[in-house]
RNA sequence: GCGCUUGUAGCUCAGCUGGAUAGAGCAACGGACUACGAAUCCGUAGGUCGGGAGUUCGAAUCUCUCCAAGCGCGCCA
């Protein structure tokens, strides 16, 4: 509806435009706001206000001409006034807001799915969790936003993929081989033979007795069987991180998180990827050789020191196949692609950004994109619970899942911007409460749903395609405000895909559950009145679609008894 | 010390890429079920938008500065 509304307002422009009575273009960008205060309409638009200057006429002078020249924008509008110091505020026909119920039925699951994606190409990598032990509570966090964002902007008509990136190769592989080593050999974490940086944790005790009995085990793409030969480390690193990365796979699906695409950081040096990439970055003059190691001129792109790329011992920093990897998803024809992460690895992305501009590839300066989400802080029992994974102290994935439930751990990590930092009650979130609102949102889908169970007893069941004159019955606040709500939900899963923030349908959500048991309380659904009576139930059958829509852009079930 | 993020009601947080009287949930207080699910609804109370300065018709929003918190600042990833 807003953009309809905005390109009404865009018309007004050119046919002022063409009469001379306005400057022509280039016009400011139509904005339509919708105001807090119902008495200055549905929607609003200050654009009087911006263009005042230049036409060198007061912005309700100005206003007054774009006014005339809405009419009553093709039957849409049924009234419009200038207000305050140029406002220009839009009251929409209620007979629109009707006619959009029969648009939401006639699209049924797609409602809410946008075009202005226009199907164009991007990748979306998240979690990328190391494969050195389970996902954690952050890594929860990050599985949800990325996973939600993938949604959001296939909704918004975007051609998604999903990547998740293995850091199957380097130095907390190796740690984490030699921990599961020491464990076969029977060392235990306080023995002093037990590796530096080694992993404590319980579960690396697990990999090791798996590895002994030499199971096998099935990872996305690979079987992987031990051979159960202690001093083979390169076995034991092999079917450690296989291991390890069955069990994120799991956690996943339980989470109901799928990817498209696992790559391998172990592939890039395979292929040479990573040995090519360093050698362009020294053809192109960006590296230096001190100290026996080999550098890249970073601060050439806003870096604040240069950076090491092959060290002292020969082997390459973490960042170089990092760059070699994004130059893959470059060349694999992504001008779009976002990076979900930890707040905690904000300074790679200075790295390989600069690493790529050093290439001198002509990849965009901004590009890949990076939404990060900040860290997560566990509260159990009122006290902090400290995440460690080297000490093996913490919440995981799955312990949350298990406890909380995916509906209600999905919407929680969901509820607030990603980048503000997020206190995660686990007897909170646990409690079934209506201090929990997934359950308030749930609650307004299962009730619609015993309301038909109950019309359908008393021989009621919705219409389909009812006319204008059977709608017009609709015409409370209360109707008002809630079809005005449905017409809202493919706008809000715009501003979530420009805006890559998941939130706004969760407050979406919660505010339409909101509206609609205000309508519940207020206004009776079954009456004596038959004609009434099927207004109102076509109108809750499309709130039941619209809440359940928006829920599934969420992976969140839409039950129908609680 | 430098960089990124954050600071809005007692608590947890929104605030739509500068708009009109700053909102919601929880907690507090007071009301509403012998008809469709009370996991609900209605009402009351609660705020110098961290402090200060600036930009303009107009600032919680943009700029500068100071204060506070989190995270980074490795030849770890």
């Amino acid at each position: 509806m807003r953009n309809r509304i905005a390109a009404l307002v865009e018309s007004a422009l050119q046919s002022s435009a063409a009469d001379k009575e306005l400057l022509s273009s280039p016009f400011p960008a139509v904005i339509i706001g919708t105001p807090d205060n119902p008495d200055h309409g549905d929607f609003s638009c200050n654009i009087a206000m911006q263009m005042a200057k230049g036409e060198r006429k007061a912005p309700r002078q100005v206003a007054e001409i774009i006014i005339r020249h809405l009419g009553d924008g093709k039957g849409l509008l049924a009234k419009t006034e200038i207000a305050g110091p140029g406002f220009i505020n839009l009251f929409i026909a209620p007979a629109a807001w009707q006619s959009a119920l029969s648009e939401i039925e006639a699209q049924g699951e797609a409602f809410g799915r946008t075009t202005s994606g226009s199907g164009q190409k991007v990748q979306i990598e998240f979690v990328s969790a190391n494969p050195t032990g389970p996902l954690h509570i952050g890594h929860g966090r990050g599985a949800a936003i990325g996973d939600t964002l993938c949604r959001i902007l296939d909704a918004a008509g975007w051609a998604v993929t999903r990547e998740f990136y293995y850091n199957d190769a380097g130095q907390q592989i190796s740690n984490l081989a030699l921990s599961v080593q020491a464990r076969c050999l029977g060392i235990e974490p306080d023995d002093p033979r037990w590796p530096a940086d080694g992993y404590q944790g319980e579960y690396i005790k697990d990999v090791a007795n798996a590895y002994l009995a030499r199971e096998t085990v099935e990872a996305s793409d690979q079987h992987t069987t031990a051979a159960g030969d202690p001093q083979n480390l390169d076995a034991i690193r092999t079917f450690a991180v296989a291991y390890l990365r069955r069990e994120q796979d799991l956690d996943l699906a339980a989470f109901d998180v799928a990817f498209d695409v696992y790559s391998l950081e172990s592939a890039l040096y395979a292929k040479g990827s990573v040995e090519a990439v360093v050698q362009r970055l020294i053809a192109n003059k960006h590296a230096y050789e001190q100290d026996g190691a080999l550098w890249l001129r970073t601060t050439d792109f806003g870096d604040d020191k240069d950076r090491v790329m092959r060290k002292q011992d020969g082997g390459y920093t973490y960042f170089v196949p990092d760059v070699a990897y994004h130059l893959d998803k470059w060349e694999r024809g992504f001008t779009r692609v976002i990076n979900e992460q930890g707040a905690d690895h904000h300074s790679t992305i200075t790295r390989v950004r600069a690493g790529l501009q050093a290439l001198d590839l002509g990849i965009p300066k901004g590009w890949p994109e990076y939404v990060l989400h900040q860290m997560v802080t566990v509260m159990r029992g009122g006290e902090e619970v400290k995440i460690s994974k080297r000490a093996g102290s913490y919440v995981t994935l799955r312990d949350l899942i298990d406890e909380v439930g995916r509906d209600a751990t999905r919407f929680f990590f969901l509820m607030r911007r990603p980048d503000a930092q997020l206190v995660f009650d686990i007897d909170l979130a646990k409690q079934q409460t209506n201090e929990n609102p997934v359950y308030y949102v749930q609650y307004a889908h299962a009730r619609i749903c015993s309301i038909f169970e109950n019309a359908a007893e008393k021989g009621f069941t919705a219409p389909r395609q009812p006319s204008p004159e059977a709608l017009a019955l609709l015409s409370t606040p209360e109707e008002l405000q809630l079809m005005k709500l449905l017409c809202a939900l493919p706008d809000t899963i715009d501003d979530s895909a420009i805006h890559f923030e998941p939130h706004r349908l969760t407050y979406y959500l919660t505010e339409l559950a909101s509206c609609f048991h205000s309508f519940y309380n207020k206004n009776r659904v079954i009456t004596e009145d038959t004609a009434l009576t099927n207004a109102r139930l076509y109108l809750l059958k499309r709130t039941a679609q619209t809440l359940k829509n928006a829920l599934s852009v969420l992976g969140i079930s839409a039950p129908e008894r609680m």
